[in-house]
RNA sequence: GGUCGGGUAGCUCAGCUGGAUAGAGCAACAGCCUUCUAAGCUGUGGGUCCUGGGUUCGAAUCCCAGCCUGAUCACCA
């Protein structure tokens, strides 16, 4: 039981015997106090007016004096206009902090066997070329969501639907049959996807200097696709792929492993990783059965060149096409069948699709298909949609050689840390080994925390230049502060200092002591917050107040230079509890902290 | 054109289940290192919360209309 439960059932009590009139916790307004008044907690007396029958500051005055008079928990208050600030006494903070302390799994629930299970899926990469940061987004979102919601005591599965099939891959197999001389990873020492990108580049540059040649001989644009043999082969190859013709397969086997080791590569660094993959090679086919079988239940309709359609108008949308006239499966169909695979696999209970804001139509048609098909989950199925991030420069387009490699950029930001921390003259006493894990986890930390501080649902502007700033609100200050922290109660080691467990009761805190406990105490409410709203971004805006509160207070008072040893075991303790809970909450967004930087 | 987002300080973003004088960071300027880590701290300046209506004791927050902006509306994925 929190101070603010404790608060408002106090509230409801005060209420219920000064006015005779029963309130239910929805009815009374109690929020933080604005740092401009004295007290903790707020009450807005405004709603009460109504029942009290009396003038807003009537009203505060006599629950205030009502409660001061009962309740051991608030040490005074006071009334301003209609708003009674209530003032927690310091030894219920002194408490909580115990209370936090004892409790190992402060902020995070336990999940049981019977939890709600949540299959999240995330990433969902082409084979043919490397991630972006559009992914490296996606990826830092599907990681932190399904952390989140661990945290919340959910059973999570971590799934990647990998899109292995289709032309786009056959164009990349084309080209390095062509043009690749049997160039490997091993061979050019280039990383599998990355090779692969290239050889899909280079099969579009090829392409465009045909069409262009087809042009300059008097074809029009259309005419010219028509005529591309390489278009052509590029198909034929799709053709022979799907009819499981050996030598095609083996080679779209052999290129998408090397893809996949360079996908593992990637993902590794970010930290990321699943549970269970699928690949659209092996689900694009149950997709089509299912269709089939709606349209033989009358669920979706058939025409007379024999392509299916779902008619949607009824709920507001358009039709949708399901499988073309030649009978193959188009993207809906594929999504569909992955699910009812997904559906067969685990008994899920709440879907997430981790997918950008652009195809919030798709997901807005797949749910209520999916529903009319009769998968449970399909009405509820979530679509946690993410907006676009972009350069200061204007949107990633590849064609204009505008977009960010994922590996490229971390690089960079680790080259980043490297170079800041050498200049300042950190980590000079440690070993290399030290100083390169350090620097990983700062290079990261701050690309991770610039990406997940933001609300999902909004576009971004990623600049490099800025999420390497080390200064404000970024992941370093963040690892900067758990690092003085941890500096501190190292000294205290040393010193032969103890963290106490248990403190002193009748200890006189400041404001600031007091405040940062209240602060600390939130995180279990922004964590559940977070989950059930699945806006990871408001964990890195509460750690950021934290730690930035507790540097303000690390600044003006001294910890270890505090003569009244129980007031030193208070912030001693209050530190290690700080430095865990930031440590906890950078965890959910994947965000390593060092010891000492 | 239909549908769905977004619009808050010069810039990047919080705040949005309605509450007090709208907050951070960056950038600018001025201070603070014999002190538990200065990758820090303190201070100053900076606002038509897109516009106009409405609901309310009270609106950045809710409702309506409009403006700007993005996405989407394919026998592409």
């Amino acid at each position: 039981m929190n101070i603010e439960n404790i608060l408002q059932t106090a509230i409801i009590g005060a209420i219920k015997d000064l006015y005779n009139t029963n309130v239910d916790a929805s009815q009374i307004t109690l929020q933080k106090t604005k740092k401009e008044f004295k007290g903790h907690y707020t009450l807005v007396t405004f709603p009460l007016l109504r029942i009290s029958k009396k003038n807003p500051e009537q009203t505060a005055q006599e629950i205030g004096e009502y409660l001061a008079g009962k309740s051991p928990t608030i040490a005074e208050f006071n009334v301003i206009k209609g708003f009674l600030n209530l003032t927690i006494s310091s030894s219920e903070w002194i408490q909580t902090l115990v209370n936090i302390n004892k409790d190992g799994n402060f902020g995070f629930v336990e999940a049981t066997d019977d939890a709600p299970l949540f299959m999240v899926e995330y990433s969902s990469p082409n084979t043919n070329k490397p991630l972006h940061l559009g992914h490296v987004r996606n990826n830092l979102l599907g990681h932190s969501l399904s952390e989140v919601l661990k945290a919340n005591g959910k059973r999570v599965v971590k799934t990647n639907i990998v899109n292995d099939r289709g032309i786009h891959i056959c164009k990349s197999m084309l080209a390095w049959q062509r043009w690749g001389n049997g160039e490997t990873p091993a061979s050019s020492g280039k990383k599998g996807d990355h090779l692969i990108g290239e050889y899909y580049v280079l099969f579009d540059k090829k392409y465009k200097a045909e069409l262009a040649g087809l042009q300059a001989t008097g074809l029009s644009k259309e005419q010219a696709e028509v005529q591309s043999i390489l278009m052509e082969e590029a198909r034929e190859m799709l053709r022979r792929w799907e009819a499981g013709d050996e030598e095609t397969v083996n080679l779209w086997k052999m290129m998408n492993s090397w893809v996949y080791a360079g996908f593992d590569e990637t993902y590794k660094k970010l930290g990321v990783s699943f549970d269970k993959v699928y690949y659209e090679s092996q689900t694009y086919l149950a997709g089509k059965d299912e269709v089939l079988r709606g349209l033989k239940s009358g669920i979706f309709q058939q025409r007379e060149d024999g392509s299916v359609w779902a008619d949607l108008t009824k709920e507001g949308l358009d039709e949708k096409i399901l499988l073309r006239s030649d009978g193959t499966s188009v993207y809906m169909t594929q999504d569909i069948g992955t699910a009812k695979l997904r559906f067969d696999d685990y008994p899920i209970d709440t879907m997430i699709y981790v997918v950008g804001n652009e195809q919030n139509y798709h997901f807005q048609v797949l749910s209520i298909l999916l529903d009319k098909l009769g998968f449970e989950f399909g009405k509820g199925l979530i679509h946690f949609s993410y907006g676009m991030v972009e350069l200061p420069e204007g949107k990633m387009k590849s064609r204009e050689g505008t977009v960010v490699d994922a590996d490229d950029l971390m690089e960079e930001m680790i080259q980043t840390a490297r170079e800041t921390s050498e200049e300042l003259g950190k980590l000079d006493d440690v070993t290399p080994e030290e100083a390169d894990n350090v620097i990983t986890m700062i290079g990261m930390g701050a690309l991770k925390y610039f990406i997940l501080k933001v609300d999902p649902k909004k576009n971004m502007t990623f600049n490099p230049k800025e999420s390497i700033d080390f200064n404000g609100n970024t992941g370093p200050f963040i690892q900067y502060t758990h690092a003085r922290i941890k500096s501190v109660l190292r000294k205290a080691e040393e010193q032969g200092i103890p963290v106490p467990e248990s403190l002193d009761p009748n200890i006189i805190l400041s404001e600031k002591e007091e405040g940062l406990v209240q602060v600390l105490a939130e995180f279990p409410d922004i964590v559940k917050q977070a989950g059930s709203e699945y806006n990871v971004s408001l964990i890195g805006n509460y750690v950021y107040d934290l730690v930035k509160e507790f540097n303000q207070f690390y600044h003006d008072f001294p910890i270890l230079r505090e003569k009244d040893e129980a007031l030193r075991a208070f912030r001693l303790l209050l530190s290690k509890n700080i430095a865990l809970t930031v440590k906890k909450g950078m965890a959910l967004f994947g965000i390593e902290v060092p010891e000492r930087m």
